[in-house]
DNA sequence: GTGAAAGCGCTAACAA
DNA sequence: TTGTTAGCGCTTTCAC
């Protein structure tokens, strides 16, 4: 009653107060409307309105338990692949009704673990999580504890998680392959830190399929480690390369196409069109410019939607505490990068 | 004790059974270590490991009624436009200790109200939001209960709520002027729906600049409505345009460089580089890529990472009710798209 | 159809 | 130092 009374939000039992009811009825024209008589609910509506108030979805969710949200951990919210990805899961879990949140771990694995505990703690349905290392404890703990957690982008293996992820050896074997096939004997590869499970996967599908053509693994793939995987760090490893005595190599394997724009633009500083055009570079993810930029890139393709939209379909599914592993493949998108 | 115990799980009272203390002496442990006896706090750890009890973050919300927890909603997560502001609201965020959730609205009011609505009710401090509409009242209302609201790329003029946005007029305004400055005194502009702010501002600016020109605007600039802001509606937009009478027009202004990217692949597959060469192009973004297409993009800058700062930073301000609205200026950015 | 009251899991007084 | 207890705002029996 005393101005400072306006600073606190209204609750369920201000209305009730104002209507002249009790709070049960106020909760009632709230969730059960059709079973309160329409003169009490007019009352309380208007109180309602009068008091703006909205129901405090935390004390709700106290006592009921339950949400329809799901959390989504990436690692790199402005990279088009996790995003195409969360895209998916989106559009899977809206025809539930169900809704998401983001988050990015950066590749971060303490930032994982303070996002990961803050969905846990906002009671969050189910977690969607792209690794940031392959200490699953965490997430196994969560699981554990009754939240549906499956693993985006990694394979779960025998640890009893469900995932969906691509086959990334495959992918590094596919490009690697095809490089090979254009008639490359030695070919850099541009990687992130093998702490990030895709990188050491692309890598180890890289040197099988130089072995597989009779190469010597340590011969025909040098690997170049970059700090982040974005096109600055790709700049800057060009750079490096194309400054060094030997020059830039004629072959580059980046481990996403975020780098192999870098890489081109490096190239394009050093050396304008005629460098670039010069050295053959395969990129992975195919994301939405690859096909667009000064070189059509030639790129690893990933099915992102369908990832996404797969994984929120096992977290949905029914609580058959079923583990499930679905491993889809790449596939390898040729352009002018490499096919010269 | 039954075996239908281990379903439900574990809260702070089980833990203190266990341990033999009192609830008050486990949530000291878990807040207050220091306080507790070693002896008692080593009895409490071990029974919570054992347990491997998660304090219920939904009960201690609802207790001390706070979080650190900001949403931000913005048009669409798959733009680098919007995760790049996100970046910057991020970075701002993290030197608080604040955390960060996103939601995507996909330029749909209703999904926008929900997200609203689910942020508020899971207790943010405060909400980053692009707007869907111009209808700021859910805001406005939002903000009346006590949660910070900032406007993201928007500006709230006198509606009562702080705002951080780019003039969109002038950013419009300057690459109608520089089209002109090339000699194009015909210019289609490929917009989105004027629901959407910056899509009418935009193109109120590229009008005063083809009137401050000399130039009829209704004459001068030429307005095509996509049904969405992205490459593929660039596609489609191109395409119909290209195969008309008339054939592309000679100067294109894209609403965004995501567009720009789709009117390219158009061009190109219509007419390949030739004709790509023979239009001028301007983007709006400035996106990472934009300098790597095929025909590196003139494009119209925004802050990005400055902006989504700023506005995390008028949101953390003390409590200063004051209502703040920050106007960054875009920056032309000219490339060979519109450079020959 | 409506009211009264218990309790979801936790924190913060206050007592002991 | 530790225990007890009152509530945070809500939903949900169970009476009336």
């Amino acid at each position: 009653m005393t101005t400072e009374a306006r600073r606190r939000r209204a609750s369920i039992s201000d209305v009730a107060r104002l209507a002249g009811v009790a709070v049960g009825t106020v909760s009632n024209v709230l969730n059960r409307p059709e079973i309160v008589a329409p003169a009490t609910r007019a009352r309380v509506e208007a109180a309602i309105k009068e008091m703006s108030f909205v129901p405090n979805g935390v004390a709700r969710q106290l006592r009921v338990g339950t949400i329809t949200t799901v959390g989504v951990v990436v690692l790199d919210i402005r990279n088009p692949f996790f995003t195409d990805v969360a895209r998916g899961v989106e559009d899977r879990l809206a025809l539930a009704d169900y809704t998401l949140m983001l988050a990015s771990s950066d590749d971060d694995p303490a930032r994982e673990r303070k996002y990961l505990q803050l969905f846990e703690q906002h009671g969050v349905v189910g977690l969607l999580v792209v690794p940031s290392s392959p200490d699953l404890d965490q997430l196994l703990e969560i699981q554990g504890r009754g939240v549906r957690v499956v693993l985006l982008d990694a394979p779960a293996g025998g640890s009893g998680l469900s995932s969906v992820s691509v086959d990334d050896e495959a992918g590094g074997a596919l490009a690697m392959a095809h490089l090979i096939g254009r008639g490359h004997t030695q070919v850099v590869m541009l990687n992130g830190s093998h702490d990030i499970r895709q990188c050491a996967a692309r890598l180890v599908g890289a040197r099988r399929a130089a072995a597989a053509a009779g190469l010597d693994p340590d011969d025909a793939v040098h690997e170049v480690r970059l700090r982040a995987l974005d096109s600055a760090s790709g700049i800057e490893a060009t750079l490096a390369l194309t400054d060094a005595p030997g020059g830039p190599p004629p072959a580059l394997f980046c481990v996403n196409d975020l780098v192999a724009v870098g890489v081109q633009r490096a190239l394009r500083l050093r050396g304008g069109t005629a460098l670039l055009e010069s050295v053959a570079i395969v990129g992975y993810d195919d994301i939405d410019i690859a096909s667009e930029l000064a070189v059509p890139l030639t790129s690893v393709r990933q099915p992102t939607h369908e990832m996404g939209y797969r994984a929120a379909d096992l977290l949905l599914a029914p609580d058959s505490a079923e583990i499930e592993q679905v491993v889809f493949a790449p596939e390898l998108v040729v352009r002018a990068s490499s096919a010269r």
